[in-house]
DNA sequence: GGTAGACCTGGACGC
DNA sequence: GCGTCCAGGTCTACC
């Protein structure tokens, strides 16, 4: 069956997939060369499919496998909304940054959308994930998480859904370290789905909540292992831009940037950013960091 | 309120 | 091969 969802212009899938690396992350699989694209999601009746995304003149179409009914089309469409970020305006950024040297093209090439998992439960933990290793082990870890409590794709061994919170908060500490050998990581994902899964966090809610900014983070900072740093990615997850990103990657790139390369704290990257108000995480995400393109 | 030091793991690097 | 270092941070104890 394929579901055809119509983007507020600009719009650009491209642009949506190579926002970060979300797109590299299991049950995502980008295939550059054959230009294809798609996600293995488990629906709330616990189906699994497979969603094949191609761009089309007004938005997205995705090819589902396999015949849905009205209600399971309802919350395809839904999370497909929400992931690619389809009704999301970015009209106010693009007038605000015009002019800019290092957000030049940013409404040319539809940029502003950043690709979110269904859940924010999947992007918490994707989120806990990169942090204090590299990237290949963010996707090693990623991977194993999904191969030991994903529910599989009908007819496929290796294509598997993100487990819920109930398939990882169901094992104990010891087990979850020994299959995924996610290290001290360990205890933050698993009591963060034994939150979620006995009912104490609501964390979906505030993909829709009228909570200010800073009470939403400090429920995120509530999470165990959710930092400043994972707070700030998770806000821009759910469209909110006041916080920056400051990782290790962040300091080195402003301290070349504006303070000749000296050791600077994130004091400095905020005041780098200051200009760009509401905005500033996202024009942040968004710069065009020469130095590190070289 | 600020800050060392520890934390799992696996890949990169030097020897 | 083997040992060491450290990566897109966070937590905790201590001051």
């Amino acid at each position: 069956m394929r579901l055809e969802l119509a983007a507020k212009p600009p719009f650009s899938l491209y642009s949506v997939i190579h926002s970060h690396g979300w797109a590299g992350l299991a049950p995502f699989t980008l295939d550059e060369e054959n230009n294809e694209f798609s996600y293995i999601l488990a629906l709330e009746n616990q189906r699994v499919i497979e969603l094949i995304f191609e761009e089309i003149a007004e938005g997205v179409s995705v090819e589902i496998s396999g015949p849905v009914d009205d209600t399971e089309e309802k919350e395809i469409s839904d999370v497909v909304t929400w992931m690619l970020g389809l009704d999301q305006d970015f009209t106010e950024f693009y007038a605000l940054v015009k002019g800019e040297p290092n957000l030049q093209n940013i409404e040319a090439n539809a940029q502003g959308r950043i690709l979110r998992s269904p859940t924010l439960y999947e992007d918490t933990i994707k989120t806990i994930l990169t942090t204090n290793t590299a990237w290949s082990g963010t996707i090693r870890m990623v991977d194993v998480v999904v191969e030991q409590f994903g529910m599989s794709l009908p007819g496929s061994n290796s294509k598997k859904a993100f487990p819920d919170p109930a398939a990882i908060a169901a094992t104990d500490e010891m087990t979850l370290r020994e299959k995924t050998r996610l290290g001290y990581r360990s205890p933050y994902i698993l009591n963060l789905s034994r939150e979620i899964a006995s009912g104490n966090l609501e964390l979906e809610s505030l993909k829709r909540t009228n909570l200010p900014v800073e009470e939403v983070r400090k429920i995120l900072l509530s999470i165990k292992g959710v930092g400043s740093y994972a707070a700030a990615n998770l806000l821009i997850l759910l469209g909110y831009y006041n916080y920056l990103t400051i990782d290790s990657w962040a300091l080195k790139m402003v301290s070349h940037e504006w303070y000749g390369g000296d050791p600077i704290t994130p004091t400095e990257v905020e005041k780098a950013f200051e200009k760009w108000g509401e905005w500033k995480g996202l024009a942040y995400w968004l710069w065009d960091w020469s130095y590190g393109k070289g």
